[in-house]
DNA sequence: GCGTCCAGGTCTACC
DNA sequence: GGTAGACCTGGACGC
């Protein structure tokens, strides 16, 4: 089917008059909405948030030219049915770049046609191709995941989400309410080691987030040239691994949403669900892990993940 | 309510 | 190259 906007229609939030535009963007074959929204933690950070009752993922964007746009995404047949709600009316440029952003975050250009064939030909994996599964969710820059996957370091979710939540609430562009972007580099770069560390509550990862946002900011460091790098996949993974703050893990999970999936990026639930299913809870070296998933050569940290998450499919996501 | 212990990755110093 | 200890937070637990 093709693409379609349709009519702009005003409404109001908490008394601002917003402007509302309907846009659809058209899906792949066989692509799971809620499979991708729920891939892995991400849709439960803010600026994303999903609404189980309307049965909708939101996202606040804040586009090139620092217009903020609140997204409402839904899945429709064939199509992703987006209603977009900004304080003036929208143009043609801007349409794009929401849909452009949106198309980046769910991975809908990513080619992933090898992969399913490997999927259908393995008994253990055929469930993947029929639950649409294989596409994970990512934020639309670099520098957002990048920024979140420190934040999931060494830390239980509960603080993650805290850290993220306050990154947005006192860095990010305010909407509407309690609406707000994700940080920029240049919004990070401005504060003091010590609000990080007292407001944000990132702790002695604060040093790590700020050399981060300044090197980004002062144009030293270009992440987002990161998901168009023509770099094997060994050389960009040392690449990554060269930030402050990110180890294996944190570097090898920052491959995966850049569609390399050379490394499986095991941190200490993912080790124990391999115990569990694979060992019968006994622990082994992560070498036996990774010799486990070889076989599946470039693919190895996606089948790697999509096994450890399957639950999560067959209970319809639990979260 | 308070204090203590522990889990969670990464960095750095040291061997 | 491998290892120990520090880093910081929040949850669990005992008192």
């Amino acid at each position: 089917m093709t693409e379609r906007n349709a009519t702009d229609e005003p409404s109001y939030v908490e008394g601002a008059m917003l402007i509302t535009t309907n846009l659809s963007i058209q899906t792949p074959p066989h692509f799971g909405f809620w499979s991708t929204v729920h891939s892995h933690g991400w849709c439960a950070l803010p600026p994303f948030h999903v609404d189980k009752h309307r049965r909708t993922l939101t996202r606040l964007l804040d586009l090139r030219d620092g217009t903020l746009v609140h997204c409402e995404l839904r899945d429709g047949s064939g199509h992703i049915v987006v209603n977009v709600q900004s304080h003036k009316k929208l143009v043609d440029d801007q349409r794009e770049e929401i849909k452009a952003s949106l198309r980046e975050a769910l991975r809908l250009r990513e080619d992933l046609s090898e992969f399913y064939g490997v999927a259908r030909r393995t008994p253990r994996y055929r469930w993947v191709h029929s639950a649409g599964a294989g596409r994970l969710l990512r934020a639309p820059t670099v520098f957002e995941d990048v920024v979140k996957m420190i934040c999931t370091t060494n830390c239980s979710w509960a603080l993650t989400e805290t850290v993220v939540g306050n990154l947005t609430r006192f860095l990010g562009k305010q909407f509407a309410g309690d609406i707000c972007s994700f940080p920029s580099a240049d919004a990070l770069a401005g504060v003091s080691e010590s609000f990080m560390r007292r407001t944000i509550r990132s702790g002695y990862r604060s040093p790590y987030l700020l050399e981060l946002a300044e090197r980004v900011a002062g144009g030293r460091l270009d992440l987002e040239s990161w998901r168009s790098s023509s770099l094997p996949s060994g050389d960009l993974f040392r690449e990554v691994r060269s930030i402050k703050g990110i180890g294996d893990y944190a570097a090898g999970n920052i491959l995966k949403l850049l569609g390399r999936y050379d490394y499986l990026g095991l941190d200490s639930w993912v080790r124990g669900k391999y115990y569990e299913l694979h060992k019968r809870g006994r622990r082994v070296s992560d070498r036996t892990i990774e010799r486990h998933y070889a076989p599946f050569g470039r693919w190895r940290g996606l089948f790697f993940w999509l096994e450890m998450t399957r639950e999560w499919y067959k209970q319809k996501f639990p979260f």
